[in-house]
RNA sequence: GGAGCUGUAGCUCAGAGGUAGAGCAUUCGCUUCACAUGCGAAGGGUCACAGGUUCAAAUCCUGUCAGCUCCACCA
């Protein structure tokens, strides 16, 4: 073994090769979808990570969309990955809050301006850290068409959004009572609350009645009783039916309020007689709605009590206390009760929301949920796995008018101006009106509001297509379609698209009622969902446990194409996965295998070329006809039976299959049982066969496995391309 | 209170109407000139439980149990 010199080095090291190849396959615009100018257009929208920090687990599973992307390049397609940043308005600045809280600092200590730059250039510095660990996952994005959602083309868009639906009727501004937390000091819509288990306590109070006697109602909340509007009864409670209608006086402040009758009161529940706050309880706020009543907001939009006379300035909580006290010092409470409650908690702070009443602008939901549904049902969509159809219709079919402003600075700002004379709200495409729209003044004050990130995240598939200026028209190529046509009009409706199931409410669901609504046609073919990335325990990986994995850290160990193959392989499409180090082991240890086959054909290659020039590339169909051997031709059969294996697969959708498979046949077969094989009878033709069968292996792994593929048919100059825009095998 | 997913070898998980699979682990044997990150072999499973459909069920249906996840405005 000494005497002989090999050319390629014993162990596959990946830190050497997988830049170079990245920036050799990016330098040479293979990325782009003009590399394959005929073709038919292919398109994935990169759900565009949350440009606040570091990539997770999660990010890594979109190797599913590299896959699909240079499967379908190989095959000819023009394959467009489009890659952009979300800038994830709350997220955002949560963050960002926090490491101003570190300084000591905090979000009213600068003016809106001020704090809108600090967050635009932390976010920039984040963004560089992110592209490049996509770059280092070897993914095949096409750079050049990049966007942001606070790119000034695409907030033009979501503007244009806004005002056709607030033309059409399908925004409209109302005061509800929304989901606030007085930390962050925004509003959430429903989607963002966390409910959560907690113990209180059930307070039984005496109210009494004017004219006489008392009724003793039920609740956890009694801080919130001077906001009362009314005590409610059902109209059918026999113990209460004569006092419908009569008056009755908060305690402590003796107002006035009426008794009131409705079906929604569980006869059963407490003493069956409950007050009614509409400002600060969403059930209260309907029945305010019906019997019209509104009461007091007693709960400001900073967490403390108002308009009570008796507890203001005091936070809920110390108010709660002191109520009980005061009411127990006056004889009004009559009960305490253990009672386990679902209180909505802000899903960032864990603090509770308070339900308060706002002025915000809303969507109107049900006719675009309607068009949304229908075009799964009827097919215009499929979603894969299948079981997530009935988590979409679930969704839609029950969803709410939809809160779309926030009370924050990082996002894009409502286009919408108020009118001190007039009331009369100017909605524009961006730019600020001159004069109110209705009464021509002049005192025109814009919302302070941001949109919620998920109303411009919703419009992502068509607005980054629709956004691509001419900085591609650099890149020419005669008799293009592509020339004449703009990326949406080629590009959309998108192939696919490919995301972790976790936001098939919150994003999903957005982009086809969107996309419905502006385009009249759907923004995606096909839905793919894949599942989460635990921590090897199967814990779900979280900063607050501390148990997250930077995949970084991970390539960096075991090479890009093991991360990725290890999170294909074993792992039905949709499901979660723990990560598994010995899955990590096992595929670097494949790209290893490949690597010394590599090496076996190479020291071959050289050996026979001394002698006479070698060929080292022919297809399944040419092998099949040249292929004298019999044992070669019964590899070559079993390749070509391979090929449209590997191929359906990839059609179906069931990635770890087809990894699976080629895993199986290229160690346990073609390494294990052929080259043993040909090992001692290898001649000039037995070499082609042997080569020309590793190519089409090469090729079927190399949707996974790019780089090592890449650099093996680099180091034994089989293909002359690069694999990356070779062409797809056929048997 | 609803909905979904999961339950297969010691561990992690694929699979799927027709004799149970992989990796890791275990045991035995190999310095064979591509690879010890390797090669050859071996052991190991009532496919959660109970019914049903079928010539045939681990696979389809129903129910039960266990775990996970998501959704839900009752005070």
């Amino acid at each position: 073994m000494s005497n002989v010199s090999y050319s390629m080095d014993k162990i596959y090291s990946h830190k050497k090769i997988e830049d170079i190849i990245y920036s050799e396959w990016e330098k040479r615009g293979y990325f782009k979808p003009e590399i394959n100018p005929a073709g038919r257009p292919y398109s994935i929208i990169l759900p565009p990570p949350n440009a606040n920090g570091n990539l997770h687990f999660g990010h890594a599973m979109f190797t599913i969309e590299d896959i699909l992307i240079r499967y379908h390049r190989m095959k000819g397609f023009a394959a467009l990955w489009l890659p952009g940043t979300d800038h994830a308005g709350f997220e955002t600045q949560f963050v960002f809050e926090k490491h101003l809280a570190n300084e000591g600092k905090s979000r009213f200590d600068y003016d809106r301006e001020t704090l809108y730059q600090m967050i635009w250039d932390f976010v920039q510095k984040n963004r560089e850290g992110m592209e490049s660990q996509l770059r280092k996952l070897g993914f095949s994005l096409d750079w050049s068409r990049m966007k942001f959602t606070l790119d000034p083309d695409i907030i033009s868009i979501v503007y244009k959004t806004f005002k056709k639906m607030y033309d059409t009727g399908l925004v409209y501004r109302a005061k509800r009572l929304v989901n606030y937390c007085t930390y962050d000091g925004t509003s959430f819509s429903d989607l963002e609350v966390v409910m959560k288990d907690t113990a209180g306590i059930l307070y039984e109070i005496s109210y009494s009645i004017k004219g006489g006697g008392e009724i003793i109602v039920a609740t956890s909340r009694p801080e919130t009783m001077y906001g009362d509007a009314a005590v409610m009864v059902h109209p059918e409670d026999l113990r209460y039916k004569n006092l419908i209608d009569k008056s009755v006086l908060i305690p402590l402040t003796d107002r006035e309020i009426p008794i009131v009758a409705d079906e929604f009161v569980d006869k059963e529940f407490g003493t069956g007689a409950v007050k009614v706050t509409p400002l600060h309880n969403f059930d209260d706020w309907e029945v305010g709605q019906r019997h019209e009543l509104s009461g007091i907001q007693v709960i400001g939009f900073d967490g403390k009590m108002q308009n009570t006379g008796v507890v203001d300035g005091l936070f809920t909580k110390e108010a709660r206390e002191k109520t009980i006290e005061l009411l127990e010092e006056k004889g009004f409470l009559r009960g305490k009760k253990g009672y386990d409650t679902t209180r909505r908690t802000c899903y960032k702070c864990r603090n509770v929301l308070e339900p308060l009443p706002l002025e915000q602008w809303f969507i109107k939901v049900k006719p675009l949920a309607e068009k949304a549904i229908d075009a799964v049902k009827k097919g215009k969509i499929k979603i894969t796995p299948r079981n997530f159809e009935s988590v979409y219709y679930q969704w839609l079919e029950n969803l709410r008018d939809w809160n779309i402003s926030r009370q924050i600075v990082w996002g894009i700002r409502i286009p919408a101006w108020f009118c001190e004379k007039c009331s009369n709200w100017t909605i524009t495409e961006g730019k600020t009106p001159e004069k109110c729209s209705k009464c021509d003044s002049k005192s025109l004050r814009q919302d302070p509001d941001t949109f919620d990130t998920w109303f411009s995240s919703g419009q992502w598939p068509f607005a980054t297509l629709l956004s691509q200026s001419s900085s591609n028209s650099k890149f020419k190529i005669q008799n293009s379609k592509l020339e004449s046509s703009s990326d949406f009009e080629k590009f959309y409706p998108t192939s696919v698209m490919e995301t972790a199931y976790d936001i098939l409410k919150s994003w999903v669901t957005r982009m086809v009622m969107f996309g419905i609504y502006l385009t009249g046609d759907v923004p995606f073919r096909q839905v793919l969902f894949h599942g989460i990335v635990n921590d090897p325990y199967g814990k779900k990986m979280s900063k607050s446990k501390g148990n997250v994995v930077n995949p970084l850290e991970l390539i960096d160990r075991y090479g890009a194409d093991s991360v990725r193959f290890a999170l294909i392989y074993g792992n039905a499409t949709g499901n979660d996965q723990s990560l598994s180090y010995t899955k990590l082991e096992g595929a670097r240890k494949f790209t290893n295998k490949l690597w010394n086959i590599a090496r076996f054909i190479n020291m071959k290659q050289e050996t026979l070329n001394s002698k006479s020039e070698i060929r080292n590339n022919l297809t399944i169909e040419q092998l099949k006809n040249e292929t004298i051997n019999k044992l070669d031709k019964e590899w070559v059969g079993k390749i070509g039976e391979l090929v449209p294996e590997i191929t359906r697969y990839l059609d179906s959708y069931q990635f770890n299959l087809a990894a699976e498979r080629l895993y199986e046949f290229i160690w346990h077969e073609f390494a294990d049982k052929y080259i043993e094989n040909v090992k001692g009878r290898i001649d000039k033709d037995s070499f082609l066969v042997l080569s020309s069968l590793f190519l089409v292996q090469l090729k079927l792994l190399h949707p996974f496995m790019p780089f090592v593929t890449e650099e093996i048919n680099e180091q034994l100059s089989l293909e002359k391309k690069m694999l990356i825009i070779s062409d797809w095998p056929e048997s």
